[in-house]
DNA sequence: TTGTTCACG
DNA sequence: ACGTACGTGAACAAC
């Protein structure tokens, strides 16, 4: 039998060592990690070098311990735990759990008493034994079978005491270390020792004297001094200070040896553990091990004929497609799971079962997904209808934490422990170099992906349930996935010649303005180009330098707006950048996505954007212009996709404002909204102190901006900004607003207050978004952070709210069996297709539906209207 | 790929 | 003292 090896790890020690060594890290969801981390560093280098066959690891029970009876003030003003370390205790231990590691505490004594009494114990029993600990206290325990290691300023790095090291560092003997204490005190633990003594004397006195005893038995022996007349009048003192110094060697404890026996770590509760604290570095570590393990035992069978046989009524469901646009590209193949069978089934054989279409279009059996929208849109382009979507991946992992990108299912079950399966990069390559693998390479892809999916269901499920999110993902996301995908299937119809009779007008206003502007400039040079433009008006022509920007002189729209009178060609720039921008990006951009049916097919992102709204690309159809006269003519572009039809827009009113006020319940901001008035004309009487006939435009637009403000998270800067005024008077607009709206300041500091507590902050239905950067130092970065805090509640409630509204009037559309159909979704409007006969009924159910959707402390309110475009519905 | 600008809510 | 309003996507230039 190899020798036994007992590792003791000191816990407290170390995890005070490890903060202190390592920068204040946090994990995802604003826990710090560092003192975690550093003891996760540290362990793992043990148990790898020593191969312990036993391990514990030892923590201080409590505030007091038997040394205390001797002397009050031991370890007394001592500074308070920072919370930041304090905190993750909890997650050290759940390490030390995941190792299946032995950990103890004991009432009354500290762990270095555990430590000295196990080794103590274990020497006896012939083993060898290996300290750990950031206390050189500790070192008294040194012998030729037990070595002490203290960590040297870094963490992983420690020094090695033997009985020779101690030799040659003190020239003491590991016992005389306590002696050493004895007289020079310990100031960390408030040991007082003879004063005027510190390390180099003791150290002499004890190389003529050997210990305490034996110095104040010889004390008469020494020659008269000032540390002579010390020691005698500290006599009791040194005693007393090298008893405290004394490691127990006899403590009382509940657990014996053979309790320490290490067989190894649970890795898939550490996988789970360094997931969840971001331990990138040791998780690859990991995996590498995993997959090739696991690997062996995986079988995909590549289905040749798709039957009943192997379509079950619980199964995971995997589309694979070649890229991100759905509504176009090639469905790779289709993987199926339920546990026990592994199925590759290529799409040409999926495409010719009858079994699988019925299997798909049944209510009934339930599949298992991840980024269901995608597989039904893609799916219907080959005729298929899917229903019975019973779990989506993509959307419970985005709702567990929205900070999360990309709809690779690799990424989204590693984050949950589930390691055996590659990433979208690894199996196909990127950009350029993307390619299809084998046949042989795909299958197991796809079949990794489909198992991965039916294995994890649980797990994420459960994790949402724990955080009252479960209702959120189900009864809210889930069905709007599938809403998304019929409108977004759908499409909406845009006239090409509409387009293309803009662009060339736009194309010849576009070429007498650059002419213009060669001619003011001198010289030809390339318009769009910031760097190039800046050369011309700030080198050339000498214009003031209002702003800078990393890479050069800042050319935005509101530095320029402030060159007006500085140049006549500064209007000519901002006249050509508006129709340059709507010529490529809505001319010519929205030219190029419509399909054959001559519609557009948008697709929203349900996963992406962190405060819970949707977002739209290929094209973007949420930001289609309609501020400015010239760029909201785009819009009639857009019309109904069958004769007799129109389009029926309704947007909800103030809506974030609205919320504001619910969830401040700010008596005056509710009272405004259920009075029904103008909200800025409001909140400018109220600012300003004047009646409602006395606001002028001015005084209205510097309220609607600091309305506007408050909902971004005001700063008194970014409202100078926005108001072109200093940031003095910002800041009276403020002072003022708060004082009029006090309820909306005290929700604004609680907001900030509750997220730096719980470090996330949530909406109307619990969704939360998690802001490790609350507790950032960098003052920008965690004002930015601060801002997000006040913002995120406000724009992520009114996101659950139209959300909801979509899944209800969807129910409406459908129980009024009308043919109308929703579009779009603009964040605070919807936008339909109608028959022109339904568009009365439309006006009645549509308002009703959303201001109904979910109840506020103030009315919600909707706008509605119709028209033959888009351009017309306004 | 990164930065700048500008379209929307 | 610090220097940004919140959330997006697309086009373009310049690395």
């Amino acid at each position: 039998m190899t020798k036994e090896k007992l590792l003791l790890l000191d816990g407290n020690s170390l995890a005070y060592r490890a903060f202190f060594a390592l920068p204040l890290l946090t994990n995802d969801q604003g826990v710090h990690t560092n003192a975690t981390y550093g003891f996760t560093m540290m362990l793992d280098r043990m148990l790898n070098e020593v191969k312990p066959t036993k391990v514990l690891v030892a923590f201080d029970a409590g505030k007091t311990t038997f040394r205390h009876e001797t002397f009050k003030e031991y370890k007394g003003g001592r500074q308070k735990t920072p919370p930041e370390l304090s905190e993750q205790f909890t997650y050290i231990r759940a390490l030390i759990d995941a190792y299946h590691i032995k950990r103890y505490e004991l009432p009354n004594y500290e762990a270095d008493d555990i430590i000295g009494t196990l080794a103590r114990e274990a020497t006896t029993q012939g083993m060898d034994v290996i300290v750990v600990s950031g206390d050189k206290d500790l070192t008294q325990l040194v012998n030729d079978y037990v070595t002490v290691n203290i960590t040297r300023k870094g963490i992983t790095e420690v020094d090695v005491y033997t009985p020779a090291f101690v030799e040659e560092k003190y020239g003491l003997t590991p016992k005389q270390i306590i002696d050493m204490k004895g007289l020079m005190g310990d100031s960390s633990d408030n040991i007082p020792g003879v004063p005027g003594v510190g390390e180099k004397t003791a150290i002499k006195l004890l190389k003529e004297f050997t210990t305490v005893e034996n110095l104040y038995e010889n004390i008469d022996t020494m020659k008269p001094s000032k540390m002579k007349e010390k020691l005698i009048a500290n006599e009791t003192q040194a005693y007393m200070s090298k008893q405290l110094a004394t490691i127990h060697l006899e403590a009382p404890l509940t657990i014996a040896l053979d309790d320490l026996t290490y067989q190894g770590a649970d890795e898939e509760a550490l996988v789970q553990f360094y997931q969840e604290m971001n331990f990138k570095t040791l998780l690859d570590k990991m995996e590498v091990e995993e997959v090739s393990t696991v690997d062996e035992d995986f079988t995909v069978e590549t289905v040749t004929d798709l039957t009943k046989q192997h379509l079950k009524a619980h199964m995971a469901l995997h589309v694979e497609l070649a890229n991100e646009h759905y509504h176009t590209c090639d469905i790779l193949g289709i993987g199926l799971a339920n546990g026990e069978k592994i199925y590759y089934i290529p799409f040409d054989v999926a495409r010719q079962s009858d079994d699988f279409k019925e299997w798909l279009a049944s209510e009934t059996v339930n599949k298992y997904v991840s980024d269901s929208k995608a597989a039904l849109a893609s799916l219907s382009r080959f005729g298929f209808t899917v229903k019975g979507v019973d779990f989506d991946l993509l959307l419970a992992a985005y709702i567990d934490n929205p900070a999360r990108n990309g709809e690779d299912v690799a990424p989204l079950v590693k984050d949950y422990g589930y390691m055996n399966i590659e990433s979208n990069e690894a199996v196909y390559g990127k950009g350029a170099k993307w390619k299809l693998p084998t046949e042989e390479a795909l299958a197991l892809h796809i079949g990794r992906k489909a198992h991965s999916i039916y294995t994890i269901k649980n797990k994420v499920e459960e994790a949402l349930k724990n955080k009252e999110q479960f209702t959120l993902y189900k009864d809210l996301e889930l069905p709007l996935a599938l809403i998304l995908g019929r409108m977004e299937v759908q499409g909406i119809c845009v006239e090409r010649k509409t387009l293309e009779a803009m662009g060339e007008q736009l194309q010849t206003k576009l070429a007498i303005i650059e002419e213009e502007i060669y001619t003011l400039a001198g010289e030809k040079f390339n318009i769009n180009s910031p760097k190039q433009l800046g050369v011309i008006l700030f080198d050339k022509l000498d214009l003031t330098v209002i702003k800078k920007t990393k890479t050069g002189y800042s050319t935005a729209a509101d530095v320029l707006e402030k060159l007006k009178d500085e140049h006549e060609i500064i209007v000519h720039i901002l006249q050509y950048r508006q129709l340059r921008k709507l010529q490529s990006t809505y001319i010519e951009g929205l030219l190029k996505e419509i399909h054959e049916d001559q519609k557009v097919h948008t697709r929203f992102q349900q996963a992406l954007t962190a405060t819970g709204r949707l977002s739209s690309t290929d094209p973007n159809l949420q930001n289609i212009p309609i501020r400015l006269e010239e760029g909201r003519k785009i819009r009639q572009a857009f019309v109904p996709s069958q004769p007799d039809w129109v389009l029926f827009a309704a947007d909800y009113s103030q809506i974030e404002l609205r919320v504001l006020a619910h969830m401040s319940n700010d008596k005056n901001l509710v009272e405004a909204f259920k009075e029904g008035m103008d909200i800025h004309t409001r909140t400018a009487m109220d600012v300003f102190h004047v009646a409602a006939e006395e606001v002028d435009s001015n005084m209205r637009r510097a309220a609607k901006a600091v309305n506007f403000g408050i909902v971004y998270g005001i700063s008194d800067y970014g409202l100078s900004q926005n108001l072109d005024i200093t940031r003095k008077e910002a800041d009276t607009f403020i002072k003022k607003y708060f004082e009029v709206f006090p309820g909306v300041k005290t929700y604004m500091e609680e907001s900030v207050a509750i997220a730096k507590k719980q470090g996330y902050v949530t909406t109307l239905l619990n969704r939360r978004r998690y802001l490790p950067d609350l507790n950032s130092s960098n003052f920008n970065v965690r004002s930015f952070a601060e801002r997000t805090a006040m913002n995120t509640p406000i724009q992520g409630s009114a996101a659950d709210i139209i959300k909801k509204a979509m899944i209800d009037m969807n129910a409406r559309l459908e129980q009024e069996q009308l043919q109308a159909r929703l579009l779009l979704q603009v964040h605070d409007e919807l936008i339909f297709e109608a028959p022109k006969e339904e568009i009365a009924i439309l006006e009645k159910i549509v308002p009703e539906v959303m201001e109904r959707t979910i109840a506020l402390h103030v009315p919600l309110k909707v706008d509605y209207s119709s028209g033959l475009t888009w351009y017309d519905a306004k």
